[in-house]
DNA sequence: ATTTATACTGTATATATATTCAGTAAAATT
DNA sequence: AATTTTACTGAATATATATACAGTATAAAT
């Protein structure tokens, strides 16, 4: 989609804004109004600048005719959820991403970037079973008995963290699989995140 | 609030499906377009009855200035969670109810009618722990190997479904829980719902 | 028994609103 | 260097729209 002019931007948010607030889109003259224009063609200009670039339609004689479009809208957004491959860092890089779902905000306490699709069962004494989807917030900073997305060289996995000291342990959730000790420093080591939540489909 | 008729009804499923459709709400004339009315002032009197009843409110002297209320809008609808006590089967009295999250449709496969908050580690071994909340479907169709909340007198569970012929088995999936076996007709026996999602709040 | 709410038709109108036309000026693109 | 896009003011206008007023008729509430 084509990039919008800082004023364009600010008539979009108007826009967005006004629904928001009232429920029904603005007019040209309210437009006017909130953001200073003295002339009603001020806003008409923008708004068809708006239509060709493809961010709004415009129903042609009705009043308030102003619709968003799709990727327009904020109505639901929708958040990446990224496979966890044994080879290859969870990026938001597209080709990683297996889909997008619908989510709500404050669905979780805390708020996050992606969902892991887990492979496999090292975490299943923790409730995390395969093709659960972890909801994971990007950050380096995590504490002790979090569950964290760890990265060492290529490889990324789901443990619970557990550090002493300069030593790091990565603490699977079953039996079968063991522990991983590293040090701090090690290169190609690094946290991507942590784990803030879970859904699981049927 | 308060109850509408079916006229009513009618008029305000025309102004939700008219802005799902157009991304802002009737005129009074678009609304005699939809329903087959001749005159403005048939729209314009049931407009008021939804205001005075509360469903809308009505921006005067705006065109098209009608604003769905809060609980009459679909936009984020919540979804209430409730406790899975031993005593007392989930049903959606209020005394019941812990709190109400927002939920996003589509957010799994099948629909669903509440969460379940879960109390105790019977199901720990198909990833259910304690305090997660299982998304529960309203229905007693169920099959074999369903995770269902079953009801007996006033002891509410969640297990594994099972049957064959008149006998159902109720299975854990903990080895420290027992089986529970019941005949069909057994009195005060109940499938109150089964699980098609679930949700973890870290 | 009387009032109020429901459910409309039909006409009229003030005004809210989209939209066009005529300009000015600077920035970006070709 | 010429053209297009951006970013407005200012005025004019056809029409889209809310809304009031005058009726008719039935059902529900007080």
């Amino acid at each position: 989609m084509k990039e919008l002019t800082i004023q364009q931007k600010k008539v979009l948010q108007c826009i967005k804004f006004y629904i928001k607030k009232t429920g029904f889109p603005p007019t040209r003259a309210d437009i006017c109004r909130e953001l200073g224009f003295k002339s009603p063609n001020a806003a008409e200009s923008h708004l068809r600048a708006l239509e060709k670039k493809g961010y709004i339609t415009i129903e042609n004689g009705a009043s308030r005719g102003i619709n968003l479009t799709e990727n327009t809208a904020e109505k639901s957004r929708t958040i990446p959820v990224i496979g966890l491959v044994a080879a290859g860092s969870p990026t938001l890089a597209d080709e990683n991403i297996e889909k997008h779902i619908p989510y709500q905000e404050s669905l979780f306490l805390s708020d996050f970037d992606y969902f892991l699709r887990v492979k496999g069962l090292s975490m299943k004494d923790a409730g995390i079973m395969e093709d659960d989807l972890v909801a994971i917030k990007k950050t380096s900073e995590v504490r002790n008995g979090d569950i964290v997305v760890a990265r060492i060289d290529d490889e990324v996995t789901l443990k619970y963290f557990q550090s002493s000291g300069n030593q790091i342990k990565l603490i699977p959730a079953n039996d079968d699989f063991d522990e991983i000790y590293i040090n701090k420093e090690t290169e190609g080591f690094f946290i991507e995140g942590k784990s803030v939540g879970l859904i699981r489909e049927n």
